[in-house]
DNA sequence: CGACACCTTGAAGAGGTTCAAGAAATGTGG
DNA sequence: CCACATTTCTTGAACCTCTTCAAGGTGTCG
């Protein structure tokens, strides 16, 4: 073992469950290990890719946490997703080999490049890597099901609690905790992605707070009642 | 050429360029005609697939249309998107071998059934359909994006209007007018989709009959001013 | 410490929803 | 082929949620 080259294997990764195919045999995980050349750092506030560059890569996120947004011609801009660690960014870019939204690191970030010509190359020869990338990208156009849901036929309380509950859902799958969470995105960023205004997003979170749903120090979040979350959420089951 | 293959032979259908993947050889086409063994013909009314029920196939849609549409746990309703000839439902099974939501004919329909093992072995050995395969997906992805910005930040008007212009610029590609179109959809459906109430839906069409913009007997469309359509969504860009 | 970005809260206003009633189209069965 | 039931669409009026505008507070970083 090249100690060199450990720094960007895949099989030593922490966080392969999250974003690799799982039962693959040692030789077909050796070939991933090729899959990865590069990392790259991102800092806060910079930009992963933008709409309209060429695009060559898929992204998976080892560390960091970035917001994906879309702009109208008129500049209206409108965040389509937060996304964390283990999780893949440029899916976007596929189908005109073209980026069509912006990713922004919203903390320090690292990601592994993956040259999408060589996820294709790989896939051909790897039934299980074949698989994966299927789901990835079909995993997506669930999420956005989920999302369209929220937009088109919640309200603002539902909104926030569906979000909430999804974000500490996703960190707990990462060992965080799952009741504490420390927002990455300001007010605006959130209201951006629920459709929401940013004061409409802080009145909502000071309406939890009053209801002691959750406790708030600007971006420190604690839910104190999940099952009120999800209540609101999904007024009818009540268990 | 046996004249019962052609029945069910990709290389001899119309829909060719809008479904399958173009500047294959020969031979490659060949193969996939394999593709596609069954058609499947759908009633008006009547489902393709639901939530739930296990996935085996994606559809390629020969005639017809449909419309796509979650549920949240509460009974809430989300029409996800319409889809008319030559494009390409079932995407959303794909993640976790279930279907996560319906689809339903919005007039007598006939299905190309694409099994997605054949798919995924066929696309391991013909580049071009590999390459498909992986823009058809992330082309939802980013049509799903649109979406987003539509119900995240966009008014009743704003919304119609980015409908229309979309419905009609898809069935222009099909060779239709590209000023008058029918709706195979309920005003009940069309706000579902838009995130907004069917008395808003109808109350919006009535405000673009007053100002000249569109006809509207029931379910036909004629756009008389697009450009006026144009201009309700983007304001700005006026030329 | 001061500048800047971010967050909270209030009051007024707009856009969309809800409820209700009636009209128009569509489908069904005799 | 007509009469009736059903679904779909339109329109009005009152209401409600979220937005807009405004001001002040809090936190952070050079």
């Amino acid at each position: 073992m090249n100690p060199h080259s450990i720094k960007v294997a895949c099989s030593n990764c922490n966080l392969r469950e999250l974003c690799m195919p799982v039962g693959l045999s040692p030789e077909e995980f050796n070939r991933l290990d090729e899959l990865v050349t590069v990392r790259r750092k991102i800092k806060r506030g910079t930009t992963l890719f933008r709409n309209g560059e060429k695009f060559t890569s898929l992204y998976a996120i080892r560390t960091g946490f970035f917001k994906t947004c879309v702009a109208s011609e008129d500049g209206r801009d409108q965040v389509t997703g937060f996304q964390m660690a283990g999780e893949v960014v440029g899916l976007d870019g596929i189908v005109n080999d073209l980026h069509t939204c912006d990713a922004v690191a919203l903390e320090d970030a690292e990601v592994c490049i993956m040259p999408f010509e060589r996820i294709e190359e790989f896939s051909r020869e790897v039934t299980g890597l074949q698989h994966h990338i299927h789901k990835i990208l079909s995993r997506e156009i669930v999420r956005e099901h989920g999302v369209m849901l929220l937009l088109g036929s919640m309200r603002a309380e539902e909104r926030l609690a569906t979000f909430l509950l999804n974000l500490v859902q996703r960190l707990h799958a990462r060992g965080f905790s799952q009741s504490e969470l420390v927002l990455r995105m300001t007010r605006e960023e959130i209201g951006s992605f629920l459709g929401l205004k940013l004061e409409t997003v802080s009145r909502t979170f000071s309406r939890f707070v009053e209801d002691g749903v959750v406790e708030v120090k600007q971006r420190h979040v604690r839910i104190l009642n999940t099952e009120a979350l999800r209540e609101i959420v999904n007024p009818r089951a009540s268990t």
